[in-house]
DNA sequence: CGCATACTTGACGTCATTCAAACCGTGTGG
DNA sequence: CCACACGGTTTGAATGACGTCAAGTATGCG
């Protein structure tokens, strides 16, 4: 399908926003919309033709996946965020759909071009990219030290803040894009030890569960408390 | 100090390479080289007015201190890498010297109008950036599952392909950047877990320790493999 | 209904941390 | 020169947090 940028729900934050009408609709013409349900993967680690992708809807996972098979989640990826390793010559790691996901994708010959052609858009994606190794070091710096009460805490209060659009402010309710399996797998821990502690922290009365995936913040100080995040 | 590219030990490297001769006399105009001894601070978490940098040698860590204070490294960077975000009005993480290094530092608002001035220069930084968040991802890896062992394993095999610089083959020999406490705020150990692997893979015959700092490999098929990298 | 998938809970074991002490190389002052 | 202090490191023993193994409980779907 062919891209239809004055509908797209990203126009205005992904990169592409800093193009003139007239460059996008070049670039648009380089780009199809594609759509990946739940589990579905985008590009495995080692393609060689990976595409590049501007998420409109939905999120995504980047992992990897060690010698004995675990997993680990690298990053995730919310609307208008750029996937793609522009100058490797294959993926590094996976991509995979949490939700169902609309993307726009382009071969990375097309991006590569655009990049040369558009200085805005080199400038906007480096933005991109220095904000997501800022994530990767803030997820990295969660991992390093912290106790798994900790990591979850942190975590629940970082899927509060990105479930309300506000940014600064916090969901008080919200429903976990994740798996206990794949919380694990972010933060480094086990299924068991993701379910314990939520316990626990329901118990505390800094949270509490409603159904398999919603979360309730009771008490969103005691969650910054308990994160080590001041 | 003025710059003086021509003598620039990574003037074929750096970012700045990709600039004409003129472009690049330019932008040297701007900035001028420090020197910084080891323990010595670039910028810290929270300085609203960090300068951008070019590493010419020597080594940094970047680093941030959590609640308690303990340090979480989250980066090294090496001779010809670049530091700073672009755009962010202020610093996340430290910025510190492990050995002695020389930079050549710009102010940021310098850094953005050469971006905006010199297209190849967003483009030599967007990949610069896209490699760092690999290696941040790699750590993010490395740390998230492994065991103590093999996060020591990874480690030593990562600096020494970094000691020799054909990138593809290692080192027999070399000379750790970091003390003790650094491997183990880089890795989420403790010292004491740091030293007491150390000997283990000395034990084990895959290491020789050398002194405090110097590491010889005795058997780096044995490094590889507890690394747990194939 | 029956099976599959995700989650919860418990008992037990293990690995890394913690606390404590000793060690080593280096620089300083007597 | 030796005594001493100091930072970095090593080593030991005890504790505890998280992982492992193993049941058992929803929830959903064919």
């Amino acid at each position: 399908m062919n891209l239809a940028c004055s509908t797209c729900p990203v126009k205005e934050t992904a990169a592409c926003a800093v193009l003139t009408p007239e460059e996008r609709e070049a670039l648009a013409a380089a780009g199809r919309t594609r759509v990946l349900k739940r589990g579905e993967m985008l590009f495995a680690a080692g393609d060689e033709d990976a595409a590049c992708a501007t998420l409109l809807s939905g999120a995504l996972k980047v992992s990897s996946v060690d010698v004995e098979g675990n997993e680990q989640i690298l990053a995730l990826v919310h609307p208008s965020g750029f996937i793609g390793e522009l100058f490797s010559p294959f993926a590094h790691h996976d991509v995979v759909a949490l939700t169902e996901s609309r993307l726009c994708t382009f071969a990375k010959v097309d991006i590569e071009r655009a990049i040369e052609d558009y200085p805005a858009l080199a400038r906007a994606l480096l933005r991109r990219s220095q904000a997501d190794l800022l994530a990767s070091r803030n997820l990295l710096e969660l991992t390093g030290h912290a106790s798994a009460e900790a990591r979850l805490a942190a975590l629940l209060h970082d899927f509060a803040a990105a479930a309300s659009e506000s940014s600064c402010h916090l969901a008080r309710r919200f429903e976990l894009p994740l798996t206990r399996g794949e919380i694990a797998n972010m933060l480094g821990l086990t299924i068991e030890t993701v379910s314990r502690k939520l316990g626990e922290l329901e118990e505390m009365g800094a949270i509490r569960r409603e159904g398999k995936r919603g979360i309730a913040l009771t008490d969103p100080g005691l969650l910054v408390e308990l994160s080590g995040r001041g």
